[in-house]
DNA sequence: TGCTCCATATGACGAGTATCATATTTTCTC
DNA sequence: GAGAAAATATGATACTCGTCATATGGAGCA
């Protein structure tokens, strides 16, 4: 793919198709990211896709990529709005509310818990952004752990990023709000004890 | 549908059909099932397929119903060896095991870590079946929890499930074998000192 | 052995897919 | 404003998918 100068047309273009991409990622999964309906949603015809990306798979690492970025950008502000010294339990709550469990009907949240189990099928592009997305989240939580020692806050962080994912999972996966609900509650309780 | 009788010729190919689509789910995902590929791994040609199901969604809900029940099976099975007192860990051990890794490759392992982010997109049945099967999965963990009370039990068992398959998921999605191990290590301990 | 019925196979249809060659429109430069 | 270059649209190809109508085969019974 030739390069293309930043701020140009077709720069321009290019990010609009790859939001529509990182949306349809979280409505869909990856499997179900059609080219022709990206290309719709950012407001193009289905042919002019190659002239952005070599292929499907192409689209799916950088998309992969983008919907990793746009949540650490959320978690971050959410982080900035936080009351000092409560940083861990706003991330949690922010992450279990229900508004999370609803935002993939609309191509919005966490990428991962919408599309996760896909990801060992994807291209090895995909596999690496979205590994690289984890330890990011990883680390972001290890922050919030300054209690204990860096090696003990890094452990803690990967069970508590397990935790949130898996429970976003299963509160989003059951057809009964209410379990819905107690698993997400359950979770917060499980990270509020192992972090306090 | 019609009745079918129990032992016929008719219900073992139906047997094997979803046998084979609870394999797919887990290999492919919901979405990676296709009649074709499953009639043929079941040993028969394509068309025959809606002799014995009203659609392709009939069979997914079937077939993940059928992925849930040898699931469960397998858990009891590894209860029953398991050193009393010990149930739990023994559960636990088994969950995040090398080998529950890279099951998923072979059709075999939890359902609900290989395709558990597609549900929600899934028809009514297949989430019926799914909430159901989740929620005899939070009652097995439950019951290893003695020493708390009920409502506790219950409590703690939510969460440990979502911990197990965000851990997973996570172990399965990322593309760093040593990374891979350190989640499932985490979540391990963090499942311990919960339950302990 | 011959007939009937059940189970499975063959083959086809229409819709949707990724991909690409080519035409058209838009934008920029002189 | 005219011509050049970039960006996007049109249309086609080859393929896969779920679904179903119909044909074939084989088992059990007379």
């Amino acid at each position: 793919m030739e390069q293309v100068k930043a701020g140009s047309k077709k720069e321009q273009t290019r990010e609009r198709i790859l939001r529509a991409a990182a949306r349809a990622i979280r409505k869909y999964g990856y499997e179900g990211v059609g080219v022709a309906d990206v290309m719709k949603d950012a407001g193009l015809t289905h042919g002019g896709f190659y002239a952005h990306f070599d292929s499907r798979d192409a689209l799916l690492a950088a998309a992969a990529e983008k919907a990793g970025l746009e949540s650490a950008e959320s978690l971050s502000r959410a982080l900035a709005k936080a009351t000092p010294g409560d940083e861990l339990m706003a991330i949690v709550d922010m992450y279990l509310a229900d508004s999370h469990v609803t935002a993939a009907e609309q191509g919005l949240g966490c990428a991962i818990a919408a599309a996760g189990t896909e990801v060992p099928r994807q291209c090895p592009e995909v596999r690496r952004a979205v590994s690289r997305r984890i330890k990011e989240l990883i680390g972001l939580i290890e922050q919030q752990l300054p209690e204990w020692g860096k090696s003990a806050a890094h452990e803690k962080a990967m069970s508590v990023v397990a935790t949130l994912i898996g429970a976003l999972l299963l509160a989003r996966a059951v057809d009964d709000p209410q379990l819905s609900k107690g698993i997400r509650k359950s979770a917060r309780e499980l990270v509020r004890g192992a972090a306090g």
